[in-house]
Order: structure tokens, then sequence, then C-alpha cells
RNA sequence: GGGAGUUUAGCUCAGCUGGGAGAGCAUCUGCCUUACAAGCAGGGGGUCACAGGUUCGAUCCCUGUAAUUCCCACCA
């Protein structure tokens, strides 16, 4: 039994993938070495997150890495692509906290210390889970190095690098309008808001003047905030309202004296033309207030709840008292109506409550300084975006950026490192816990509770992995890294602030190409999501076709950027592919003989269509590999998979049976030499998209192989370029493909075969038909050939196939309706007509022979003497049909 | 309000810096041909959203329009 036998006739992934990445794993070829005779090429993954499951958007996250990675890997690079996971501060806390919950419990009651531990549990649990997924996606990271955000290391360099900012003055604490989740309990930064439309109302309020000559009335979408009001404004421009500015107002309910004031801000013609101030709880309001230095009174604590200053509405919870504030008003006959009213209204990205902006005093940083290096770090080309088109997206939110608030008040991430001093009100922010004020020497300290926007660290994340702020080998050999593949969704979380980051921390740039890709949709195009159950589980997709028919789906017809629709349809044909490709294997593998002895192939020997495929692979080779070093992934993967199934499978293999089938031939060495390089070459180019599939093939096409993954990248071969009988097989494949279409057409059954007669008077033409006639036999029906240059004794009713320089003419008597032949015939020259008319008139066009490429001509003159020609040949073949 | 993307075969999408458009699936026809029916062979199906412009020539470049998706900003 060969190897080909003992090869199943059906592929199946799920029998091969485990062990073949074990044994990858245990070689240690994921490793990232430092070898100063390689270049090093590096990867750091998008760390998924602790609570995270493995999703679509890691699928193709990882694939698109894995494939840079191993091409790389292959190209002789030293290539690392380091893993690791994200705390996900504010999205862990929650999940946990609804742990709590589950057991009576809340954080508060358990304590920081207890409530830790219980985070670092969950991490061990559920970190390792997802990087146990990611395995199963065939990832060839280095896991020696798997990183965590909230690593000792990593928290070293979060602290250097607030240390630093705050010593530069770009780390600041302020009290400002802050947008507060009360859910979550935390304030939250500008970009953590996600903004719908959604129904509310306008509340018409009249608030009395305080001498009784009236009110003036107010429109407002939260009510509940007139508790904190301490003014009303009006545009100075103000006819309607140029006499009352000045005036004292009652705050209905509060009953307290408000001014009215005069302020730009207040937009001419649009509602009453009055607005109320609510500095505490509102951003706009917060600046007029401070133009007009009025006081800030704040009406809600934390969870959005009323506080002690909205007076009997004190404790009631914020819709609540939204609801008893407008039936109070209503009673006093101050509401004057209720307009429907479309906003757009906050909501907390994490858990889609409605968002209350306050002042609160936070800890920002300053991000004018740091956007400037970071811009032109990206117009100078130092990083470049693929698609391009995300550099506009960068370039327009961070020159309109607003200083970042990073403090969150939770527990779970890296507690920022101040210290209050309780004597002198010094803070002390240091690389290490101090023992006492910095200032005063008091012992009387107490840190700051609170922790760090999460994406502070991953900020750090090219860097920190890599050992920084300590100057590490792997620092210094691996850094900058080379790509960051991630998702457009996540350019200013996470791309830009590590661009800053680095900028400002390394005086480098983070990585120097960014490579963006778009979501994976559900097959309806709508975004997956828990709350739709539309989501896909990866590994039951890669339990059913394979991590490698995944991988493929998830690359092929897309481009760089944009969105796709997961259709299994599509995994499907993937699957398709890798078993074709198997089978192609297999039956290689079947005609090899035990060991296949390629030392005594010559390639003097070899024949037409060996040459005509060991050249087109050279081309496919050169493709795919410039493909690839666009990025153009897709571009790349469709290339191999039409030549693999068209080229290889359909016509090479199909050619080149008879020689293999008689042990006899003398080229059979040469065709099975021949069928084993292109295989391999495909599988290598294959290797980076489907890695599972063509290590289980590379192993068996060589004996005591080493891994496909640590092979070099194929490169193209001069010695088999053969631009002549690239077109020769190109002829023959035109001229079977027609023979195949007229029998088709002529319901010829495929056991009638033909003596084919091929008249033709070009040396070149006979030498080619003549040389191809096992092609002609085994691939059209024929059942011999004759070459010849006249067309004496033709039968009349032959069907014929008129060729550039040959017309190949079968006798096929009864079966051959002349009628049908002669109607054939004439559709064909109608068709050749056209065709010589219109580039004709482009020929005849001076202006196309003056201007374009003489390349582009010279094409166009060729293409209308092969019209011509074969025109001529049909219609003189239409003549000899009907002259008889 | 500002910006970006998309619009190509019945469906899902490619089309690599302008030279008469492709794939997979679906559909029709004929085949279990000893690698593969998850296959083989053949066919049908597209004024490349619309209108202008640039050009010898436009699916591709420019302008505008329409539909649609997304991002940013945000007026109480």
């Amino acid at each position: 039994m060969n190897k080909g036998e003992s090869m199943a006739k059906v592929y199946d992934p799920g029998q091969v993938e485990k062990q073949i990445y074990d044994n990858w794993e245990q070689s240690g070829y994921f490793k990232g070495v430092i070898d100063p005779d390689k270049k090093p090429f590096t990867i750091v993954i998008p760390p998924p997150n602790i609570t995270g499951q493995l999703h679509m958007g890691h699928a193709l996250d990882e694939t698109l890495q894995d494939i840079i990675i191993r091409y790389k890997r292959m190209q002789g690079y030293s290539a690392l692509w380091l893993p690791g996971t994200d705390h996900a501060s504010i999205a862990t806390e929650a999940k946990i906290v609804d742990a709590l919950a589950k057991e009576g419990l809340t954080k508060e009651e358990i304590g920081r210390d207890e409530f830790l531990k219980r985070a670092w549990a969950w991490r061990e649990k559920y970190g390792n889970r997802i990087v146990k997924q990611l395995r199963s996606l065939g990832s060839s990271c280095d896991w020696d190095r798997e990183r965590f955000t909230m690593d000792e290391g990593l928290s070293k360099a979060v602290r250097e690098v607030f240390v630093r900012l705050y010593d530069k003055g770009l780390i600041y604490k302020g009290e400002r309008i802050t947008n507060w989740c009360p859910c979550c309990n935390t304030s939250i930064s500008d970009i953590e808001i996600e903004y719908s439309e959604d129904d509310g109302n306008f509340w018409y309020i009249n608030y009395p003047f305080a001498d009784g000559s009236g009110a003036l009335m107010i429109a407002t979408t939260r009510p509940e905030t007139l508790l904190g009001d301490v003014a009303v404004a009006v545009n100075p421009e103000d006819e309607k309202y140029k006499d009352i500015v000045g005036k004292m107002l009652i705050l209905p309910l509060v009953n307290k004296e408000i001014p009215v004031i005069a302020d730009d801000y207040v937009e001419l013609g649009f509602g009453t033309g009055a607005v109320k101030i609510t500095p505490a709880h509102d951003p706009n309001d917060y600046e007029v207030g401070k133009r007009h230095d009025l006081p800030i009174v704040r009406i809600m604590d934390d969870k959005g709840f009323i506080n002690e200053n909205g007076g009997k509405y004190a404790g009631m919870e914020r819709y609540a008292a939204r609801k008893q504030i407008v039936e109070d008003l209503k009673a006093l006959g101050l509401l004057v109506k209720i307009e429907p009213h479309k906003h757009n209204v906050g909501h907390c990205q994490r858990c889609h409550t409605v968002l209350e902006p306050f002042v609160s005093n936070q800890w920002y940083v300053k991000m004018k300084p740091l956007a400037e290096p970071a811009i032109d770090a990206v117009k100078s080309g130092r990083i470049k975006f693929v698609p391009d088109r995300f550099s506009k997206i960068y370039y327009n939110w961070m020159e309109n950026i607003q200083d970042w608030c990073i403090s969150r008040q939770l527990w779970w991430g890296h507690r920022i490192p101040a210290f209050y001093c309780a004597d002198c009100g010094h803070i002390t922010v240091s690389r290490t816990d101090p023992d006492c004020c910095e200032h005063c020497g008091s012992k009387n300290i107490t840190q700051d509770p609170d922790t760090l926007d999460t994406w502070f660290s991953s900020a750090l994340w090219p860097f920190s992995t890599l050992g920084w702020p300590e100057e590490t080998a792997d620092l210094k050999y691996f850094y900058p890294t080379d790509v960051l593949v991630t998702g457009y969704d996540i350019i200013f979380f996470w791309v830009a602030r590590m661009i800053f980051s680095a900028c400002e921390q390394m005086g480098e740039v983070p990585f120097k190409t960014v490579f963006f890709h778009g979501l994976v949709r559900d097959s309806q195009g709508r975004k997956m999501s828990k709350s739709l159950g539309n989501g896909i589980d990866p590994l039951e997709v890669i339990d059913k076709f394979g991590t490698d028919a995944l991988r493929f789906s998830l690359i092929t017809g897309n481009s760089p950027g944009n969105d796709q629709r997961y259709l299994e349809e599509k995994v499907e044909a993937a699957r398709n592919f890798a078993n074709k490709i198997w089978n192609a294997t297999r039956f290689v593998l079947m005609n090899f003989d035990e060991e296949p002895d390629f030392s005594k192939v010559d390639p003097a020997r070899f024949t037409m269509e060996d040459k005509w495929i060991l050249s087109a692979a050279n081309r496919l080779i050169a493709e795919v590999t410039d493909n690839l070093d666009k990025f153009e992934l897709g571009v790349a993967l469709s290339k191999v998979y039409d030549f693999v199934w068209d080229v290889y499978c359909d016509w090479y293999i199909e050619i080149v049976k008879p020689r293999l089938f008689d042990a006899a031939c003398e080229t059979r060495a040469e065709a099975q030499f021949v069928l084993n390089d292109v295989l391999i070459k495909c599988m290598k180019l294959l290797h980076p998209f489907m890695p599972f599939v063509t290590e289980a093939i590379y192993q068996r096409l060589y004996k005591d192989a080493d891994s496909i993954m640590i092979s070099a990248w194929p490169v193209t071969n001069a010695a088999f370029d053969y631009p002549a009988e690239e077109a020769a097989i190109s002829y023959m494949i035109e001229a079977i493909k027609r023979i195949r279409n007229i029998r088709h057409e002529m319901n010829v059954p495929a056991s009638k075969k033909a003596h084919i007669i091929a008249v033709t008077a070009d040396a070149d033409k006979a030498r080619i038909l003549t040389e191809c006639e096992p092609m002609l036999r085994n691939l059209a029906y024929c059942a011999g050939l004759t070459v010849k240059a006249d067309k004496e004794g033709i039968a009349r009713d032959a069907a014929s196939v008129q060729l550039e320089g040959a017309a190949l003419y079968m006798p096929l008597e009864e079966l051959i309706d002349i009628g049908k032949e002669i109607e054939r015939l004439t559709g064909e020259m109608q068709k050749l007509e056209q065709d010589i008319a219109r580039i004709s008139a482009k020929l005849a066009n001076e202006g196309f022979v003056s201007k374009a490429p003489a390349a582009v001509v010279e094409g166009e003159r060729a293409k209308l003497e092969k019209y011509r020609s074969i025109y001529e040949s049909t219609a003189q073949r239409l003549r000899d049909m009907n002259e008889r």
C-alpha cells in the first residue's frame, strides 16, 4: 500500500488539528528568538478581555495576525507574536459584582481586599479559558511570553508612565463635568459614551419673577435638574428679554431666588429663548456658570439618587424624582405644557444605562501636547494605516481631542499612585508607595481609592509587554513592533492611545503599520450580539468544518477594513477546498512509487504541460508574495485557490494522468516531480491561511519532514520560466474547451469518440497539436489525430473548431446535424464580426493609436489578427459545407 | 451639523493605482470517468445605482444626485 492509499477519502480536520497544534507548540517553533543574524518581525496581540468568550471578531483578528506572522516566519524573519489578556477593569468588575449579587452580597460588604481576591480568582479561571480558545484557531503565538495587563511588570510600566506624566504636568486632578454611569457607579471617558436617539419630552415650566410680575417660561428635557438651577440665561441680543436681564426669579419647588443672566450660549429662536442653568449637571451650563461666577449645586449622588440639596426629593431615584417634580409643578400651575421630543441621549457603553453628567473631581491626561507628535507620526508616514482612509478618521479625532478622564471609581485595576496628606493637603505621586508626605513629612497619608481607565494600561502594551521600563533584550530587539492588526472600532480607544503613549515614552512609534479589519456580522448584516442571540460560536464552526475552513472563509472574498457577513455556505465551500487539496495529494501519492527518486529527473525531458505549469507557478508565487506584502490577503488567497483547483487539479493532473498510468512512460518521473514540486509550492503559499491541512499534506509529501511552518517561503525560479509553453497549453485548453462545448451542445455521448483531423499551414501549430495528441485523446473524446496542411477529404458534416491558425474537424456522422452546425458557425461568425468591428474602430481611431501605450495597441492588433484569421477560416468552412 | 464607507449576476462578495467584468452559492444540462458527488464537464444570467465631466478609451479618476450603513459632534 502506498502513502496515497493510506489516506482517508475525505479529509477529517478534527482528527489532525489538535495533534498538529500540540506538535508545533512542543517543537518551540512559536518562540520568538533573539537572533542577531535575522531581522525581527513583531506583532503584539490585541489582548482579549478576561471576561471574554471567543467570538467571530477574535477569529478574524487572530487569523489575520497568524497569516502575517506565519508568512514572515517562513520568509526567514525572527518572528514574534506576543499574546496576552486585558484585565478590562469595568467589564470584569461588573461581572464580579453580578456574581456577588447572586450570593446576596455587595462589594462594599466584602471590602476591597476580599473583592480583589475574587477578581484574581476570576482572572485565573476565565483568563485562561480565552487563551485556550485562541489555540484552537491555530494561532502561532509565543505562549511563553504571554502577558496580562496587571502583571507585575506591566503594572510597573503603568506606574512609571503615570509618574512621568504627572511630573511633566500632563496628568492633573481637577473638578469638571464628567459623564457618570449611575449603574457602574464610576466616571467614564467621553469615548465610552454611546449616543442614541431616544424618545423624550420637552417640559415647559414657568419660573415666576420674584417681584410678582409674571413668569418666564423655560423648556427642559430633564426637569429634575431644576433642583440644581442657579440662573436662567437669555441671549443678550434677544429683544424679547432685554428688559428682564438682572431680574430675579423664584426657582419653583426650591423657592430660592435665582437671577436672569445674559449669555451668548443661548441660541436665538430655539425653544423659549430662556435656558435654565444647572452648572453641576450639564457641561454647557458649567461653562456658563464659570463665566458668570455662579454657584455649583450638585443635587444627585453617585448612584443617581437626589442628594441632600434636593430638599424633599432627597433620597429619590432620579426618574422617580422627575415624575414627582413634574406632578408637583403641575399642581402649582407652573407646568405649561409637555411636548414629545426626540433627542440624543448618552448611554454607558458597558451597561447602556442613561449617563448622568455631573461635576466631580477626577484625574485627567492633558491631551493637546501628546496629540501633536502622534498626529505627526502618521502624517510623516512613520506609521502607515491600511487601508489609508482610517488615517483621516484618526486625524479628525486627534486634532479635536479633549482631555482624557483616566480615574475610575472601581477597585479592579491599577490603583492611582497618588497619596493625599491629611495634614497639609499635598498630593504625593511616586514610583513606590511613600510612607510619609513628601511635603510636610506627615505620616497621615492615604492613597487615592480610584483605579485607572483600563485603556491606560493597554495604551502601553507594545512596549510594556517587552519589559519596559527595564531595558530588556526583548525590547531592544523586537521593538518597535511591525504590524498591529485590529478592528476599526477601537481606533480611538486603543490605537490612538498607543501611538501617543509610545511617542511620549519611547520617543518612537509603537508599530510601523496598522492593519484594520471590519466587523463580522450575521448573515443578515446585523451586528452579532448577545441580546439578539445571533452570535456564531467559532468553536462550533471549527468543530463542524475545521479551523482551516473557518479561517479561509473569513479571509476570502473581502477587502481590508470592510465589514463582512458570516455565511455558513462560505465555510462549507472552504471545507470543500481543504478536501480538494487533500484528495489531490492523495492522487499524487497514489501515483508515486514507494519513495520517488527525483535524482533521475531531467529538465530536458519536461513536456509542454510540465513547463506550462512550472512557469505558471512562478507567476503565482510572485503575485501572491506581492499581494501579501500589500496586505491584500483575500486576493492572495483566491489566487492560490484558483491555481490549485482550476490549474493544478482540473488541468495539470488530468493532462498528466496517462503518463502516470503508464509505468513504461519515459517522462513519468518528470511528471511525478512536477506534481510534487508544484503541490509543495502551493501548500507553502497556502500554509499561512490554512495551517493544518497544509501541514498534514506536507508531512506526507516529505519523508522525515520538519514542519512546513518553518520551511522556506517559495521563490520564483527563473529556470522555470517558459512563456512559449504557457501559450501553447493555453491554446490547447482553448481548443479542448471548445470541443467539449460543441459535443455537449450536440448531445454527443461521451462514448462516441472522434478521430480528429487538424488542418493547419502553421508549422508551429502543427507541432503543438501533434505533441498534444495524448491530451486530446484524454480530455477531448479523441480517438486519434491527423495533422495535415490541406482540408482534402474532410466530411461535409464534420463538426469543426476554428482556432487561430488551425481548424479541428470531428467527423461524427449522423450525430451532427448539418443544419444545426451551420447555424452554430453562423452565430460564431456574427460574434466575430462584432469583435472585429469594435477593434477595427478602435485601431482606426487616431487618438487611440497615438496616445495609448504601445503594448496596448499591439495587443489590440494581435487580437484583431486572431479574430480575422478565425473569421476567415469559419467563413471558408461555411462555404465548404454549403457548396456540396 | 461634520466626516467616512457601500451601491457590480437571483444571494454573498472580489475586481491589485483607467484598455469590453469574475468567484462561491443558487439555477439549467449531461456524467458515480478507478484523487475528490464536499466531485467532473458544459450552459444561462450583469446599460458595474443615476446624471454630468476628464480621457483616444471610465466599473475604476473628478463633480453632483439618490439609496443605505457607520463614525464624530451635539441646542436647553
